[in-house]
This record gives structure tokens, sequence and C-alpha cells, in this order.
DNA sequence: TACGGCATGTAATCGGTTACATGATTTA
DNA sequence: TAAATCATGTAACCGATTACATGCCGTA
């Protein structure tokens, strides 16, 4: 069973799992997530369990080693094999395709349009929120120091900078959609002189 | 059982079909695909026989009616009932959160960071001419007249501005990339003036 | 030593994807 | 009328989410 054999096509997931274990050198799925958290988990993320379910995955196989305490919970610790790294390097050797916007809000906006422009409003005015939140969530990032901002536990100068673009994006988008959709009652007593 | 009863909560991909088939009264599973094809499926796409499943689903539901026919392949068709465009409407107005970018070109590029800069060239340079083809094709979506730019087979002017904007920011971040990450190979012939 | 939060797992369910299968309709 | 394409569905599998369950450890 080779490596470049597509027959395995493990998911993202799989790979962050692998990516994580190989950057940190080894963990307890406790571990993945925590790394997860401040790092991958700023763009994509995944449930809790998936880190106990994906190793066992990986480990079955021989993509990871797995060893197991003798002491009272028995936590498993996992590390990257030969194997698995060379499983990581294909993968990233390979093109990643398109990705998709697949955003709820935006989804929402499409079925919205016909609608009543409050609807609208209210939606901008949610995203318009949340984004700027989470801008300023990565402003606080990229002033911490590289040692801080790279590797496992940080978000990686390049995805951050990508994390502000996309950000900077949809705050210019949700207040154009504000600004140019009318508010639902316009005050009867206002003049609007020709 | 109540419409505002989160006990039902369903997926985005059965408000798009009950999104879909509310703007367009009925249509097929058929239907939906070419509609879907054209419009939602510009950001948000999934598996086709998912537009078999989901109504089925809907139906049952009580969201849709469904005719099937008496001729040769007994075709089914939908319409959204009174229930359906309730809980279509309660979805629009409930928030959509905060999106993820999931984008598999940046999580490749988290791992790749450490790498070999030439892995990481590789990968920018595919994900800038994704990016560039895709441009084009809203930009060749945009001249198109409102008419045909907007309902269910088009994209929505809003929707469409999103992924110009989105569109932009890769491009962006991708150039940047490219330019700042050094070639594998700098030609040993040449000389480095002090 | 009791309690709250941290840490570590398993089980059941379900939506989504892939693969399979075949009927109609057009066109060469 | 054969081939190609359009159209319509089903079945099996699997990753992902939710819910359940419980052990360790610091501290009040």
């Amino acid at each position: 069973m080779n490596v470049n054999d597509a027959s395995q096509a493990l998911g993202p997931s799989s790979y962050i799992v692998l990516g994580l274990l190989s950057q940190c050198g080894s963990g307890t799925s406790y571990d993945l997530k925590r790394w997860a958290d401040t790092s991958v988990g700023h763009f994509w993320t995944f449930p809790r369990s998936q880190l106990y379910a994906e190793p066992q995955r990986l480990a079955a196989l021989g993509f990871l080693a797995e060893t197991q305490e003798d002491s009272g919970r028995r936590k498993r610790t996992y590390r990257v094999t030969a194997t698995g790294q060379a499983a990581l390097q294909d993968w990233l050797s390979q093109p990643a395709g398109f990705p998709e916007l697949r955003d709820l809000g935006l989804l929402k906006l499409f079925f919205a349009e016909q609608g009543p422009p409050e609807q609208v409003r209210l939606l901008a005015a949610e995203q318009l929120a949340l984004h700027r939140e989470r801008l300023a969530v990565y402003q606080a990032l990229s002033g911490l120091p590289d040692s801080a901002a790279e590797g496992p536990s940080g978000f990686g100068r390049h995805t951050l900078r990508m994390g502000f673009l996309y950000e900077e994006a949809n705050i210019t988008f949700w207040t154009e959609l504000l600004d140019s959709t009318p508010l639902s009652q316009p005050p009867a007593t206002a003049s609007v002189p020709e």
C-alpha cells in the first residue's frame, strides 16, 4: 500500500491532526484540542470528539504511533510515524482546489434579497458586528511577537494576514449593504425637497 | 409541533431547497439542481443526490407538498406549503452566526509555512490562478442585465458583490505571498554587490 | 473532603458523499 | 437506430455532530 495511492483519501481533519502532531512532536487528544483552538481553529473548527476518533483512524493506518499510560486514565499519546510524515508531505504537495465561501449569512441574504428590507438590515447589522469583533481579535494577535504568533499555538503570519483581508472584505460588504438598504419606516414627517 | 420549536433544526441544504422552491413556485429535483447550479451553487455546493433526499425529508415534515406523475418515470414535483414557508421565514429571521473560512488552500499553507518555500510558491500559484478565473466569471455575470442576474437562476446583486470582494481579497493575498516567498534556487551565477 | 473545572473518553445518530442503476430524449 | 446526453432515482458507507459518562486535581 503506497502513500501516493489515492485509495486512502483522508479528510481535512485527518491532516489537521497529522500536521499539528508533526509540528509538536507528540501529544494527547487534549493537547490537539488546545493547539487547534489557538491556531487552525481560527478558520477551521470541528467538535472536540473528532480529536479522539481521528488519531485512532490514523494509528490504524500506521500514520501515527500510539503509547498508552499504565496509570489511572491510561491516556493515549500519539506521534507521527515516517509513513505519516510522508502522507502529510504528499497531501501538502497536492493542489488544494477552489474554496467555497459557504457563508450562512450570505445564504440567508440570497434568499432574503427578495423579501422585506428590514430583514436584510437586521442580518447586515449582525454580520457587521461579528466581523468587526473578529477583526479586533486578529488585530490583537498581530501585535504579538513572532515567537507567540508562529508555531503550533500561533496563527501563522500568512494565515493571519488572510484573516485580516477576509474580515475587511466582509466589513466593506455588510457596511455597503446596510447603507444601501432603505429603512423600513422612513419618518413620515421628513420632507424630500425636489 | 411549532415552527418556532427549535427541535427541527434543519440543515442549510434543507433551507436551500425550501428557498429555491419558494422562489420558483414548484419543481422537480432536477429543476432544483439547475437553479442551484446557477445561483447559490457559486458559493455553496453539495452533491446532486442531496436534492433527491432533502425534499423527501421536508415533505415528511409537512414543509413540502409532493405530486407524482402517473406516466413513465413517475417523477416527483414539489412545492412549499404554508408551514414550509413559515419555517423558511423563521430561519431567515434568525441570526446567521460567524462564518468560517474553511479554505483548504489556507489550511495547507498553515502547515506548509514551516516547510520549503518552493511548496508555498506552488500553492500560491495554483490558488492565484483559480481565484483569477473565478473573478473573471463574476465579472462576466455582473455584465448581465438585472433580469438575468436576479431571481432563482441569477446570482443576486448583493451576493455577487461579496463574491467579487472575496476574490479580490484572495488575489491580493496570494499575490503578496508569491512576491514575498523566495525562489528555491536563486541562480548561483548571480553576484550580490555589497 | 466537597466542589468546580479540567481532562478523557464512548455511543448513537444523521447528514453528506460516492457509487450504482436505468429511463427518456435528442442527434448523428 | 445507435450513441450520446439529459434526467431520475436508490443504496451503502462514513465522517461529523450531539449526547452521555466519568476520572483527576487544585482549592476553598
